[in-house]
Order: structure tokens, then C-alpha cells, then sequence
DNA sequence: ATCGCGACCTGGTTGC
DNA sequence: TGCAACCAGGTCGCGA
């Protein structure tokens, strides 16, 4: 489940239900959901055997699980990720890419499922705290220890549009395609302003806009349009109901009243109230017309 | 150093 | 009914 509330609601469910737990048996049904680590499906499956898990932590939209050793399982959910807990001898999920057993007073499974295949599980060495592998990712807005400051500074240098910078997860992370929509359209800002023509106000306000929006669907277990995103119980979030742009194309603004409008963008889309967030004057046009 | 784009996957929906 | 095109919550690596 691809943004930081439905990570953190997945992070939340496995720290209730396998800190404590041993893990003793691995199976890898696909081999490119482990395809990052560079032991391979078996080294993998090696490298997890018989560790216990002492903790459940996450930065944006990456998860892991600490080990006893020092090590970690990293984790990513991609677009279609989930991570799942079943009792043993439940009937396999269709897309069920990698199944951990484990042992604390009882059996239960750990499954990885995974339709699409662009999220992935590895072992992350000596990773238990902070794994390198996301070393280049930033802290998320969520993180006590997130760079306010640095993270307005950093976006009024860059002349990118402030919706490519809300993507960009080596600025801030966790945020995805829905929550800098909904986040920008809190704050009455087109996603394509630049971010040298924003204010430092306007940026600090965004970025409260995004905490607020995110906090808000995390205490609604996320957002879900589909079975696709649930959390480890298999049950989903209910925040697609307070969306105010994603996904509204057409509907008339909660604000003005004015339709959403939906534009390609980066190979997905952005909705937008064109009334609310006035597209900026140079990005009228397509570039060079 | 920073950018914009295509690649990586499967499957559901839409339109001809 | 068939089939192609399009769409989906993300990230990485490449060339410019």
C-alpha cells in the first residue's frame, strides 16, 4: 500500500502481531520480489532462517523488520504490495510471492503478496536500524527528527515544480501520487509551480497541509479503493471517503464548487480545482508552442 | 548535480 | 464477443 499512512498502518499491524516472533521457515515463490538482494531467492531464504524479530520501523514508504543479528528484512510494497498474516494451511493468495513461517507461542505466516511485482523484500546486513539500501531516502514528515527548515529551503532552490518535489522521495518521502494532490489542494497550490516562485510561507504551509492530510488518513486505517490495499489483516482503510481531489475528476470542488480537473502527468495523473490552484501562468501552454 | 523519461509487471476497465 | 488501448497508490537507472 503505496503512501506513508497505509505503510504505517501495515508497520503498526506486524509490530502487534511478530515482534518476538522466530522465523523458521522461508519459501520464495517468484524470485523478482527478492531481486535486490544480492544473495539471491536461496541466500535470501538462508539469511532469515532462525533469526527473531525485535522491531518494526519504517521511513516513508519502506518498512522493516529488525533482526536479533543486527540484520533487517527490508521491505517495499511497490503499487500492489501487501503484507499479510495467515494462519498456516490457508489456502494460497493468488499472487503470493513469499511466505515466512513463523513461531512465537503459535505458527502463523508471514505473506508476501504482491501482484504487479514492483515492491520487494530483501535482507538488508547490519541493516537493524538504519538499512544502507535507503540510505538516499529522506526522513518523512511524520519523522520527529524531519528538517523543516531544510526541506523548504531545499524546495525554493530548485526551479522543478512543487508536485515533482513532493514526489522526489530523497526530499521528503512517503508522500505519493494521492497525498501531494489532496496536500496541494489543502494548500491552494498547482502541483506544477515552481518551487523558486513559492514563498517560504507557502511551502511551510503545504508541508502542514500534507502532515495533516496524512495523519488524518491514518487515523482512518489509510486510503483503499480496492482489496488491493489492506492492511495485515487484509481489511481496508476507509480515507478515500475524505478525498478532496484525487480521483474527483469532474466532481465539483468541496471548496469553490468548480469541476476537478484531471491532466497527464508523469506517466499517471493530477486532479486538481483549476478555481483553487490556479495553473501558473508559464505552464499554460505546453513548452514550445 | 539535476532533469525528464522509459522500463519494470499484472490485470481490470473502456471503447471500437 | 474480441481485442487493443488505457489506466493503476512506485522506484530506479539512464542519457541529456
Amino acid at each position: 500500500m503505496p503512501e506513508l499512512p497505509e505503510v504505517e498502518v501495515v508497520r503498526a499491524g506486524l509490530a502487534r502481531h511478530v515482534l518476538g516472533a522466530t522465523v523458521t521457515a522461508v519459501e520464495v515463490l517468484h524470485p523478482r520480489p527478492v531481486r535486490r538482494d544480492p544473495r539471491g531467492p536461496a541466500g535470501f531464504a538462508d539469511a532469515l532462517d532462525g533469526r527473531r524479530i525485535e522491531a518494526a520501523r519504517r521511513r516513508g514508504k519502506y518498512l522493516w523488520l529488525a533482526l536479533d543479528n543486527g540484520d533487517a528484512l527490508l521491505g517495499h510494497l511497490g503499487m500492489s504490495g501487501q503484507l499479510l498474516l495467515q494462519h498456516p494451511g490457508a489456502s494460497d493468495e493468488r499472487h503470493l510471492r513469499v511466505r515466512l513461517l513463523l513461531r512465537h507461542q503459535r505458527q502463523f505466516e508471514l505473506r508476501f503478496v504482491d501482484q504487479r511485482m514492483f515492491g520487494g523484500l530483501l535482507v538488508s546486513a547490519g541493516g537493524a536500524v538504519s538499512p544502507p539500501e535507503i540510505a538516499h531516502i529522506a526522513r518523512d514528515p511524520l519523522d520527529e527528527e524531519f528538517d523543516d527548515d531544510l526541506f523548504v529551503h531545499r524546495v525554493r532552490r530548485r526551479v522543478s515544480g512543487i508536485k515533482r518535489q513532493l514526489l522526489d522521495q530523497t526530499l521528503i518521502s512517503g508522500v505519493g501520487n494521492i497525498y501531494a494532490d489532496e496536500a496541494l489542494w489543502r494548500a491552494g497550490i498547482h502541483g506544477e509551480r515552481p518551487g523558486t516562485r513559492l514563498t517560504k510561507r507557502q511551502v511551510t504551509d503545504l508541508l502542514r497541509h500534507a502532515r495533516e492530510v496524512m495523519t488524518a488518513a491514518l487515523g482512518e486505517g489509510g486510503t483503499s479503493f480496492d482489496a488491493l490495499y489492506v492492511n495485515v489483516n487484509g481489511e481496508s482503510g476507509y480515507f478515500d471517503r475524505s478525498l478532496d481531489a484525487y480521483g474527483r475528476e469532474g466532481l465539483p470542488c468541496d471548496r469553490c464548487g468548480s469541476p476537478i480537473r484531471r491532466v497527464a502527468f508523469m506517466n499517471r495523473s493530477s486532479y486538481f480545482c483549476p478555481r483553487c490552484q490556479p495553473v501558473p501562468r508559464r505552464s499554460r501552454r505546453p513548452i514550445g508552442s
